[in-house]
DNA sequence: TGCGCTATTGACCAAGCGGTTAATACATAC
DNA sequence: GTATGTATTAACCGCTTGGTCAATAGCGCA
C-alpha cells in the first residue's frame, strides 16, 4: 500500500533514556500549555522525534499521561524535610517552620501548582489518576499529622486521632490554598500577610488548656 | 452545491428560551462529562437540537462555555447570607455558623465543585476566564472579610484591613480545600471531624488580648 | 563482511472537532 | 392568501487527533 519511501531514522538510543528523553518534553509541554496541549505529536516535535515513536515507547497516550503524573506528583507532593526545621525541638515552632517552608516552595512554581490542578480535577472522572493521587496526597498530609499529633496538648478525651487527622487536612487545606487562589488573581495576594494570619492561628492553636 | 435535502425544522422559539434551553443542556453535559466533554454536537445533542442551531445562538464554542462559566459561579460562589445566620449577634458566633453552612453547601454538590475547579485550572491560560474567576472568588472573599473584621479585636497597631483580608482569603482555602480533598479521596473525610478542627481554630482567634 | 533485530520514520486512516452554508419550514405582517 | 423574514436543519468542509503499519536504517554479533 505504500507509495514511495525514503525514510530517514534517526539514532538509536536505549529505553530508558528515550523514555526519560519523552517525558521531559512532555512535562514541558503540559508547563506551557497544559493538558489540553499534551498532545502526542506536540510532545514529539518538542523532542525532536517523530509522533510514532512516543506511541511506540508509551503505547497509549494515556500512559504517556500517568508516567507525567507520577513525575509531577513527586516533584510537588513529596515533601521532604530540610535538616534546619526537623532540628527545630518545639513542635509547634516545627508546624509552623514546615508551613512557611512549604508555602514558600509550593509558591515558587506556580505552573507546576497549576497542572497538579488540572490533573486533580481530571481524577473525578478517571479512577487510576484517582487513586495515584490519593497515594500522593495521603502521604503528604501524614507528615503534617505527624508533627500535629505531637504539637497538640496530648488530652486524653479531645485529641483523639481523628482529630489530629482532620487538623492536617486542614492544613493542607491552608497550605494548597494559597497558591490556588494567588493564581487566578495575583495582585491582591501577599505571601507575607497569608503566612501572618496563618501563623497567628496555628500559635495560637496549643494554648488549649 | 447541494445535492438532495429534505430537512425538517423543528418549532422555533424565543431567543431567550432558545439560550436558556441550550445553556441548561450545558451545564448538564459539562457536570456528567466534565469541560473536555463539552463539546457543541454533546450539549445540541442532549438539547436535541441540530448542532448548527447551538452555534446559531452562541456564535463561537467559547462563548457558550463563558455563559456557562456564569452559571457555575452564580450557583456555587454567590454568597448568601441566610436568616438565622445574620441574626446571631455574636460576630465570632456568626462567622463559625456562616463557615458550617458554607461547607455543608459546597460539599452537598461535588460536581459542580469539581467543574469550578476545571474553569480554575483553565483560568491560568485563559484571561476571560481568570477574570470572571477573579470577580467571583472576590466578592465571595469579601462577606467573609466583612464579618471577620468583626469578629477581629479591633486592636489599633496588630490587626489592619490586610490582616483581615488575609483572614478572609484562610477562610477560603478551609472552605475549598475540604470539597477539593474529598473529591480525591471521599473515604478519609469527615466533614464533621475537619469542621471541629476548623471549629477548634475559629473559637480560639478572637482571644487575642 | 554480512545477517538479523529493532528502534525509528513517514505515510496513512478513521473519528471527532468547530464552524459554514444552502435549503427549508414556520411565524408573522399585510 | 400571499409575501417577508428568520429560526432551524442537514450536509459539508478543513483540520487535528490518537493510533497503525510497511519500509528502512543503524547497531550488535557471527
Amino acid at each position: 500500500m505504500r507509495r514511495k519511501g525514503p525514510s530517514m531514522p534517526g539514532h538509536k538510543a536505549t529505553e530508558a533514556a528515550r523514555r526519560e528523553q519523552i517525558l521531559k518534553a512532555a512535562y514541558e509541554v503540559a508547563l506551557r500549555r497544559g493538558i489540553d496541549g499534551l498532545t502526542v505529536r506536540a510532545v514529539a516535535a518538542r523532542a525532536r522525534l517523530s509522533h510514532g515513536l512516543v506511541l511506540f515507547h508509551f503505547k497509549r497516550k494515556d500512559q504517556l499521561g500517568l508516567a507525567l503524573l507520577d513525575r509531577v506528583l513527586a516533584r510537588t507532593l513529596a515533601l521532604t524535610i530540610p535538616d534546619d526545621i526537623g532540628a527545630v525541638t518545639n513542635p509547634r515552632e516545627r508546624l509552623q517552620a514546615l508551613f512557611r517552608h512549604e508555602m514558600h516552595r509550593l509558591s515558587q512554581e506556580p505552573r507546576r501548582i497549576r497542572l497538579l490542578l488540572e490533573y486533580w480535577a481530571r481524577g473525578a472522572h478517571n479512577a487510576v489518576i484517582r487513586e495515584k493521587m490519593s497515594v500522593g496526597l495521603d502521604s503528604y498530609r501524614r507528615a503534617f499529622q505527624h508533627i500535629a499529633e505531637k504539637a497538640l496538648p496530648s488530652e486524653p478525651g479531645r485529641l483523639s486521632k481523628g482529630t489530629a487527622a482532620a487538623l492536617a487536612a486542614t492544613a493542607v487545606s491552608l497550605i494548597l490554598g494559597y497558591p490556588v487562589q494567588a493564581m487566578i488573581d495575583p495582585d491582591h495576594f501577599e505571601v507575607a500577610e497569608y503566612l501572618a494570619a496563618v501563623d497567628g492561628i496555628l500559635g495560637q492553636l496549643p494554648k488549649a488548656a
